[in-house]
Order: C-alpha cells, then structure tokens, then sequence
DNA sequence: CGTCTTTGACCTGCGC
DNA sequence: GCGCAGGTCAAAGACG
C-alpha cells in the first residue's frame, strides 16, 4: 500500500526543528468498521450525515462533537495506513459507516468508548503521559513491520487503554491511541512504568511527545457531555513549573470549549521558553492542586501530568486535530482547516 | 516481593 | 465455514 503523505487525516506541520503533535481525537462506535479519517471526512461533507451534524452542530451539543469526532482514526492508528486506505474503501462501505456515523454513534453513545490518536515525532515508544499502563500485549499489524504495544491503566478501576506503535509511514513518529477516560487522578507518586520519565534529562522529541500525550488525555470521556465538563475545570488547573518548561510558550488559552470534533487543526508554535510569563496568561486559575502537575506542560491541557513538560524549551508544533481550544488570543501560526467546509 | 515486560495462545469480528 | 487480523489473556521471567 502506498504510504500516504501524513498529511490529510492528521495534519502535519513541516517547519524544519520543529517536532510536530497531532491529536486525533475520536469515539466511535463499538465494533464499526471505521474509513480513514481522510475518506471519512470527504464523504461526510458530501453526504446526508452532514446534515444531521450541522443541525447537533447549530446546538453546539456534545453530540456534535462525539459524531463528528467518530470520523475514523484508524487511518491514523495503523501507520501504514494513515489514511491511504481511503482509496482503498469502497463507496458502498464508506456509505454504510458513514450513515451510521451519526445514528450509531447517537444511539450508543454510552456505550462508545471514547479515542483519541496522538500522532508524535519521538525517539523514543514509551512514552510518559502521567499515568501508570502496564503493557498488556503486543502485535505486529498488517502492514506496519512495527509492533503495537497494548497497555492498560493499572489504576484501579479505571479502564483507560493505549496503544502504541510507530508510524510505518515515518519511523519518527508514534501513533498512540488512547481509549476510555481516566477516572481518577494522576498518580502522585509518578513512577511511570514507562521509565525514562525523570523530567529534566528528556530529550527534545520526548519532551514533545509527552506534551502530545498530555494533550490527548482526557479529550476522551464515554460521554462527550460529561467530557466537556469534565475538561472545564481542567484547563482552569494552575500550573506549577518546576523546571521552566514551556509554560510561557503557549500561544493561546484553552477556554472551557474543548470540541472534539474540531474542524480545524491549530498548529501550536512553542517558541523558546520565557520563564517570566505568569501562569495566569494562559487563563489558569488556582483551583487546582498543583502537585502532580508541576513543572509539566499538563496545565496547559486537561489534567497535563507534570512530568510531561519536558524540554519543550526549543519550539514545537501542536497540531491539533479535532481538537478545538478555543483560545482568547487566535493561535500561533495559521489555523489550517481541517474539514474543508465543515463547521461545527 | 511487588511491579512490569515478554510472548504465545486464545478470542472475536469480519470478509470471502 | 474458514482464514485473517486485531485485540486480549495469562504464565513466566526480569528488574529494582
């Protein structure tokens, strides 16, 4: 199969020494057969769903978010798609998720476990987010020679899995795909299974890809409504950085408006660090505890674990796919849009 | 000893 | 029904 260009299901940002994120987020529908976010997106524009999407879209309700979100991310999840399956897909297949896209993903929507795919230029697979996974199984997927590793949340009752895999398309790159949502704090006692998680002596992609991670989490909720509420507070989280991480570098503040299901993608500039800038320029409050959090790049996304601030000292792009911050000053850089004549 | 990784086997869904 | 592929389980081993 082709290796498409990373570039319709997740956009890419190119700039030379800048690592670029991705988030896709997403939540589908138990066991629906899924296109790439690329066909999905296409014909989704083109087809009756749309129309039921811009009317949820007109309410600005949750549903929007979640149904629009469902376009699919298993392009993205398996590297060697990346969305290159779209021309694979045949009309009729694409059609039938497509229509059940909005009923679907309506009607199951308790049901549905949210996802969210971060795509992130990294040296290194394990990556920290915050949480504890314990590593549950790993597969080589057809069409990728690289292995995807399973993990799960060894929190207690909470359900949250990941996978994790590197892009066949680019072996720079790991693809994580998140699923459920936490239920519970970020373990005080940090001691991620996925070692190398010591703050300071992260490199630069590392450092990059736990921003990724971080951005990813909790985008994801069974309940797009209870996730909006849920990321509120969050973004009002002060952050506390303990190792002048990027803190200052972020463009914009996230509001409360965190829409899944974005039709744009924000290419996040973080330009060299500026330790002076005071935390409450990114529009947080102190509500929140700051340990856990400290010297993390977590506050600037909900429930940002601290130990994902890691050296974002030299500039990085966040691009964000559907993933919508809705930010008092306009992101830095263009805002690309993401489904070419959809607005939700 | 507790935690985590490894890895082969097993389960499930889907297409033919 | 069969085979394939993705996902999960669980025993065994490694590690601190």
């Amino acid at each position: 199969m082709p290796e498409m260009g990373e570039g319709e299901s997740v956009q890419k940002n190119t700039k030379s020494g800048f690592k670029d994120i991705k988030v896709q987020s997403d939540w589908r529908t138990d066991g629906l057969q899924r296109t790439s976010s690329t066909s999905a997106v296409t014909e989704l524009s083109s087809t009756t769903q749309i129309k039921s999407l811009e009317t949820y879209e007109s309410t600005k309700t949750p549903e929007l978010s979640s149904t629009l979100a469902s376009h699919d991310d298993d392009g993205v999840t398996q590297g060697s798609s990346f969305g290159a399956d779209a021309d694979d897909e045949s009309e009729s297949k694409r059609r039938k998720i497509e229509s059940c896209l909005v009923e679907t993903n309506m009607a199951s929507r308790a049901i549905r476990e949210p996802r969210v795919v971060v795509q992130i230029e990294s040296e290194v697979d394990i990556l920290d987010d915050g949480y504890r996974w314990r590593k549950y199984g790993q597969k080589v997927v057809k069409g990728n020679p690289n292995p995807r590793s399973y993990y799960k949340c060894t929190s207690a009752g909470c359900s949250v899995r990941k996978h994790v895999e590197r892009a066949s398309h680019d072996l720079k790159y790991v693809i994580i795909t998140y699923e459920g949502k936490h239920n519970h704090e970020v373990p005080a006692a940090r001691n991620s299974s996925h070692g190398n998680s010591t703050g300071s002596n992260f490199s630069e992609t590392t450092g990059n890809a736990q921003l990724a991670l971080a951005v990813a989490r909790n985008t994801n909720a069974p309940n797009p409504e209870a996730q909006i509420q849920e990321l509120a507070p969050s973004f009002d989280r002060k952050p506390v950085f303990n190792n002048d991480y990027l803190r200052s570098n972020f463009p914009g503040n996230f509001s409360n408006e965190m829409n899944l299901g974005s039709s744009f993608v924000y290419p996040m500039r973080f330009p060299p660090i500026q330790n002076t800038m005071p935390c409450d320029s990114f529009g947080f409050s102190n509500h929140q505890p700051a340990a856990g959090h400290s010297g993390s790049v977590a506050s600037l996304v909900p429930d940002f674990p601290r130990s994902l601030s890691p050296c974002l000292q030299t500039a990085a792009n966040l691009s964000l796919a559907r993933v919508d911050f809705s930010c008092d000053g306009k992101p830095v850089g263009q805002v690309q849009t993401f489904l070419q004549g959809q607005q939700w």
